[in-house]
DNA sequence: TAAAAAGTCGCAAACGTTTACAGTCGCCGT
DNA sequence: ACGGCGACTGTAAACGTTTGCGACTTTTTA
């Protein structure tokens, strides 16, 4: 259990231990023949450097924190992998943290990732409040927001366009012969709420009322949207289309519309919102929008290694573009 | 962005820094009345205790390695979900790795999270390889194996015990009235070796025929399923259920199945294994087995406290109880 | 009342690195 | 032959903690 040391290795070789710190990091100011006798050496003593003694005197730990609300989530698991990937691709190590559903977790954890000295913090946000939430440490430690829209705050982070994502959509809607379009979903995120306001100014363009069914107090889940569409489909169903906030929403209603036996596409198109995986399994085949997850995810780590490395203030919002992914759940009216 | 210091709040004080940590630690050896002022000082000046600093002087970090093959996975982000939220509750924190497809990528990340000097480390191994392949360090520290079976070795794991899982699902099916199984799936790991061998016992103990569709050349993705799959039903089916190997396997079947318009369950039962979240999405509703991933997180953990915490030598092997998990995918057959 | 015990607190070493600075050595130019 | 320069390597400080030990003060005990 005990590992070998600089001092070790250096006491084998017969030379000060410095010489071996040298001759590891490259420095110029060594004698080749050395540097070669000792990485050998290092090598079949198996050496490897201690990155806690070694962060301690170069004041960085090459540690990122992340913290998402759950990992155990299609979408945030696929934006870790990503940020994962890419960091360690330039050097970087993950600290993961789960925030949970409240506040007062998502604080906790990103003290303690401060007490860990990490060079960073990605986050992904519960949800808009996170911002005023951990506020006081946000200029402590170089931190970008991921996949939350924070508007103009003056914090750094990466989302999709949401707005554009839900205009899109409902444009496609339209173009299929769409002019009942109902909106499903609530609006207690900046997030969301630009997803509504996508769907809105479509809505305006195209001469289309404005139809919303609000859920303002629960959380995006399948079960959730379950529920909440079979109170929707318990009244009268006139509109031709829904506009699921989330795929999570969406993949509740069409469960809710199988039951009732409502035909999706048949008797109602649905549109759903983030393309997580489930979306493309057989027998849902659901048609969404794509929020970039892997260019979110890098771009965000590139974006926070900009600010550790090169000290970079000040604040930039990436607006990443998402795109409509056509699969079978959306069908063309017959126009009449 | 500097940080204060012990040495800080100690001036602040006007008292010696050894003084303040052990206020802060709670060491009996002082003032009650001084250890209050302190953290009430501590408090206000914003002190948080680096833990990079800490852990060099105590040799150890309060960190566990945490390598899976890929946490873009539910069956792994699960697992991870779990695993953390035990963790942190533990005082410890995790530090993620991918281990990506090959074994190489592997042996780097355990090499790296050595040299992070973690106080353990947790992987869900990529195969059966993997115990040959970081031998070297698994005594280095302590390490966990999670949900690969590694039999007899001497080496820590938890596992499900899936050679039980497939025992009960064909015996299930077996009750249902089926009388020809089919077997789908390859056998590259102990796990999927285990897997196997329980539906052949189960055959034995039957008397059913035991019948193999393999895929020795390919890894589990609903996408190898299905093509697997068009080619298995390409020829006469004559068998009435399949047991698959692994729920993305099963879920590539379905979308074979639907497509010849091979109904499920009404001419092909179909029984997955892992229980993944997909597998109860509207319209999949699949009949499986549960790997008990959180009792299978939490033990992991457990377990590896365990060796940290009281340096317990030897090894043990933690075999968890999978269920089947009833839905819709497998039918009663009439009994002639 | 004096000595021992208990209660507080400071000093300093240690953890394993990196790096500025100083030191050693040989070699070259004059 | 000697100063000086360049190439290389060693010395030591620093990073922020924890903790054994010693020192000082106060309380207890005989």
């Amino acid at each position: 259990m005990k590992s070998v040391t600089l001092k070790d290795v250096a006491k084998a070789a017969g030379v000060s231990y410095a010489t071996v710190s040298r001759a590891l990091s490259g420095s110029p100011q060594i004698g080749s023949d050395t540097r070669e006798r000792i990485i050998k050496l290092c090598d079949e003593m198996g050496y490897t450097t201690n990155y806690v003694a070694r962060s301690m005197v170069m004041k960085k730990t090459d540690l990122i924190g992340l913290v998402v609300p759950s990992i155990d989530n299609q979408f945030m698991s696929e934006l870790a992998y990503y940020a994962e990937m890419s960091a360690r691709a330039h050097g970087y190590n993950i600290m993961l943290c789960n925030s949970g559903p409240d506040l007062k977790q998502e604080k906790t954890v990103v003290k303690l990732l401060l007490g860990r000295q990490v060079d960073g913090i990605l986050i992904v946000p519960q949800s808009s409040k996170t911002y005023e939430n951990i506020r006081a440490y946000t200029d402590q430690v170089p931190t970008v927001f991921l996949s939350e829209n924070l508007r103009d705050q003056p914090q750094s982070y990466v989302a999709a366009d949401n707005s554009r994502g839900t205009y899109i959509g409902t444009k496609y809607l339209y173009e299929l012969g769409h002019r009942d379009i109902l909106y499903f979903g609530r609006r207690h995120s900046t997030t969301h709420q630009l997803r509504a306001e996508g769907y809105m100014k479509a809505c305006q363009e195209l001469g289309l009322k404005q139809r919303f069914f609000n859920s303002e107090f629960s959380h995006s889940s399948i079960n959730n949207g379950y529920q909440l569409a079979k109170d929707l489909f318990s009244k009268p169903i006139d509109y031709s289309a829904i506009f699921a906030s989330t795929d999570s929403n969406a993949i509740g209603i069409m469960k809710a519309a199988d039951e009732l036996h409502i035909d999706i596409p048949g008797r109602l198109s649905l549109i759903g919102f983030d393309n997580i995986p489930s979306t493309s399994l057989p027998r849902l085949e659901l048609t969404t929008i794509e929020q970039p997850k892997r260019d979110m995810a890098v771009q965000a780590v590139d974006m926070l290694r900009d600010k550790i490395e090169n000290g970079t203030q000040g604040y930039v919002h990436q607006i990443l573009m998402p795109t409509l992914i056509k699969r079978s759940t959306c069908r063309a009216l017959n126009k009449i």
